[in-house]
This record gives structure tokens, C-alpha cells and sequence, in this order.
DNA sequence: CCCTGAACCTGACCGC
DNA sequence: TGCGGTCAGGTTCAGG
């Protein structure tokens, strides 16, 4: 999925599109997501948008009366197209809106979600214990730090913690950590102040710079107009079986936490 | 509380 | 060409 960056660029592509657009009907073609679609999305139709926030990884639509909630799960993507545009395979949803633009949700593996909430969608069961936004300043040294010190777990794990931080996936955290010079399976309270300090940099460097190229396309994410994003060939270790751009020695692969994880043997330690 | 692993689902790819 | 196995960007949930 789509991690932090690419839900970013997400919003960023479609907020220009729907806000303060009136909502003229809603087809749902698949309603089995990661958790049923509740009845009421099909009803919003005369509802406005009035503005699309995102919180970690999952984008907030405020309607003038209740909030959608939106998550992309693993393969999720969503786009603007002109309304009556064909439906591709795996298009679950899609809202058409007084402007002629159709806003269209695929994904292929339903990992993803789509809530209705009527109140602060911020209280939402699912959003409520979530962590810092890695772009904001409560994610700071000392507070990373403190997360890191009880902590027997892999630097890795700790970063892909949506209570600890929110956002950070698989490829963004093999890629930070290569920028701060850690190991990926380095126990998180093994790690001094010091390179704590450099990997809230690294993080935030590499999620800020994703965002700039329009996140990483591996296969299902296109941004709101159909492109893929460029991040992919920024790319230092992710995926990366060859050598280390840094110092050339080859890049390892790890599992971690059922995922894989991708490192420098030399210039991580 | 912390940590690990199973589960959800489809499609791409690889070796036979 | 077909079949089976493996892997994929996330996250909840159950259980130790």
C-alpha cells in the first residue's frame, strides 16, 4: 500500500476536485472491504464535501453532515475521472459529484476501508490510539527516544507501530533506516540518543522527499490522475538485491515481523 | 503492557 | 499453456 506518501499524494490530487463539491449519487459495486461498507454511503447523495484531511494513513472526508473514512489498504488507489468513464476491474466505489468528476476507488485485494462516522472521526475506534504524524513536531528526539528504550523489539517493528508512529510502512522504513545508518533488527533499546536523534531526520527526509516524487507505484498505486509516482527510483534498499550505492557491498534481506527487510551489512549497524 | 503469528484477498511471477 | 507455490505497500485480532 500505499504508506504515508502515497496516501498523501492521494488527498493532495484529489482535494482540489471534491471540496465543496455537492455529492450527486454514490455506486458501490463491492461493499466487502476490510469491513462491510455500511448502508448509509449509498444515501449521501446531496451531501457537500468540505474539506479532505488525511490522519496517518487514512483519509478523513468531511461532508457537510458526517465524515468518510478512507483507508488503501495494500493495493487501494483512488482517482478523478469524468463521470460515466468505464469502470475498470476492482473499482468498488464510486462518487459522482455536481462538477462532472467522478471519484472512483479500486483495489483489487480489499484490504482497504471505507467508513461512515458521524461524529469526530478523530474518536474513531480505529484512529484514536494512533501515534504522532511523522511530519508534525510532536515526533521529536526525545519522544522517539522514550518509545525506544523499554523496548526489546527490532527498530524496524517499532517504526511500523501506528501507536508509536503512524504512517511508516514496509518500504519507508528499510529506506529511513538505511538513511540513519541503523540496522534494521537492532533492538530498539540498544540504540543511543544519538542515532535516535538521526533517525527522526531520516524518517522524516525520506517520507518529505516521497511525497515531492508522488510517493512509489510497485504496482496498484496511481495518484488521482492516473500516473504512477517516481519515488520508486530513489528507491536505496527496497527490493534492492544488487549492490550498496553507498560503499558496494551487497544489500541483505531479512524477514522481520513477517515482513522483509532490506539493508546495507556496512553501512548499517 | 509487549510481542508474535494468523488471517483477510487477489494477482503477478517463477519453476516445472 | 497450465498448475502449484511464493510473495506483495496494511492492520486487526487472539493468544503467549
Amino acid at each position: 500500500m500505499p504508506e504515508l506518501p502515497e496516501v498523501e499524494t492521494t488527498r493532495r490530487g484529489i482535494e482540489p476536485h471534491i471540496t465543496d463539491q455537492r455529492i450527486e449519487d454514490v455506486i458501490l459495486r463491492q461493499t466487502r472491504l476490510r469491513w462491510p461498507i455500511s448502508d448509509e454511503v449509498a444515501t449521501l447523495g446531496g451531501r457537500r464535501v468540505v474539506e479532505l484531511g488525511r490522519r496517518g494513513k487514512y483519509i478523513l472526508m468531511r461532508l457537510d453532515r458526517g465524515h468518510l473514512i478512507w483507508h488503501l489498504g495494500m493495493s487501494g488507489s483512488m482517482r478523478m475521472q469524468p463521470a460515466g468513464s468505464p469502470a475498470a476491474a476492482h473499482e468498488h466505489v464510486e462518487i459522482l459529484f455536481g462538477n462532472g468528476q467522478a471519484l472512483k476507488y479500486r483495489d483489487p485485494r480489499r484490504f482497504g476501508a471505507l467508513l461512515y462516522c458521524a461524529e469526530d472521526p478523530l474518536s474513531h475506534r480505529l484512529l484514536r490510539s494512533l501515534g504522532p504524524e511523522p511530519l508534525g513536531d510532536d515526533f521529536d528526539t526525545d519522544y522517539l527516544y522514550h518509545q525506544c528504550r523499554q523496548r526489546s523489539t527490532a527498530i524496524k517493528n517499532v517504526l511500523m507501530n501506528s501507536q508509536v508512529v503512524v504512517g511508516v510502512g514496509n518500504i519507508y522504513a528499510s529506506e529511513a533506516l538505511y538513511r540513519a545508518g541503523i540496522r534494521p533488527a537492532r533492538a530498539a533499546r540498544r540504540i543511543s540518543r544519538a542515532r535516535v536523534a538521526l533517525l527522526v531526520d531520516a524518517v522524516r527526509a525520506t517520507l518529505g522527499e516521497a511525497i515531492d516524487h508522488g510517493g512509489t507505484t510497485l504496482q496498484d498505486f496511481v495518484q488521482a490522475d492516473g500516473k504512477p509516482g517516481y519515488f520508486r527510483h530513489e528507491l536505496q534498499v527496497y527490493g534492492n538485491r544488487e549492490n550498496c550505492n553507498s560503499c558496494g557491498s551487497p544489500i541483505r534481506q531479512i524477514q522481520l515481523g513477517q515482513r522483509a527487510s532490506y539493508y546495507c551489512p556496512r553501512c548499517q549497524t
